[in-house]
DNA sequence: ATAAACTTTCAATAATTATTGAAAGTTCGA
DNA sequence: TCGAACTTTCAATAATTATTGAAAGTTTAT
């Protein structure tokens, strides 16, 4: 197998699975590309390798950019820019967690909260059981805030190793 | 506010929320809604409470089953069927968790190593980069799935304050 | 100031994914 | 065995989301 096909198979795998994550396809796989390419690569040559639309390219990798998973670049002598792939992955997958915390776990915070500083009519016990609900649910996503922070300071493996230990 | 309306507020960013990560937006409200009620809920109800056609609350329905986050209920004396959420949030992650790591990361695991398996053809630096790559994502994967492993073993919150503190 | 090189925008369109609802299937009491 | 009560299926349709590509915008060298 080349070593063109292997990152092109990687390049539709991981388009696949951000799909059902919730990733435009071709975000991921252009993302997947550049983490692929030890060296930048211009717009025309992402292009070109997965056959999307210049808009499609220019979109998709300014919101990876949003995602600071990927940075511009400019090469000597050249006019056109040039994007690389963060390639250091754990501090990808830190961008990546911060970003959906951001996204998607603060909105579903502030709703809770909101929600439980409501005074409800209705059902006592039916009441009870939902504010519970709420707060059990506030609890829940601190509890996964906690374990991102915990996961961030893992530089090395020293205490993560520790700590499985200790658990098991 | 009633405590109905709390609720419908709830089905309806829980709804949004579940779009987001990839999850059909009537089946992430069939289960906010079974979340928010005590008591089990027929199919009738919950098309009548969320406006969903019977169809539609039937599959979505069966999804959550498979998901072990809702179960079958039978009332005495009834016929139809009753539906329950699971109301423990901690199992309920539990098994969220297990099944995307089912759906998604196995198959990224089963790329990556083929991939690694592979003898490459090309250019020699830039092959190193890729198989780095491809053992990169692998370890971390790897992470995740242990990390997924401590969280699950957090019955109580007793060594889980204890570890930030020893992170922090 | 001009024009070539390059980037961005966004309305139109395509592709995908979710939803409907009516018909077929099942279960069960009489 | 019948039929009412209920569940399931799935082709058709709707809704959503992603993608295109051409035109407008920007930058830079001369």
């Amino acid at each position: 197998m080349t070593l063109e096909e292997a990152k092109m198979e990687f390049v539709q795998t991981w388009g696949t699975i951000g799909s059902a994550w919730g990733i435009p396809r071709s975000m991921a796989q252009i993302h997947a590309l550049l983490l692929a390419n030890k060296e930048s690569l211009s717009t025309e040559e992402v292009m070109e390798t997965i056959q999307l639309s210049r808009g499609n390219v220019n979109i998709n990798m300014r919101e990876l950019i949003n995602w600071k998973l990927v940075h511009k670049q400019s090469k000597l002598g050249e006019r056109k820019e040039f994007f690389t792939a963060q390639h250091d992955i754990m501090a990808m997958a830190k961008n990546i967690v911060e970003e959906r915390k951001r996204r998607e776990l603060q909105p579903v915070q502030e709703l809770l909260r909101q929600l439980r500083s409501e005074t409800l009519e209705g059902d006592n016990a039916e009441i009870e059981h939902f504010q519970n609900l709420m707060q059990e649910l506030d609890d829940f996503i601190q509890q996964l805030d906690q374990l991102s922070e915990i996961w961030l300071k893992l530089k090395d493996n020293y205490f993560f190793k520790k700590m499985i230990k200790t658990m098991s």
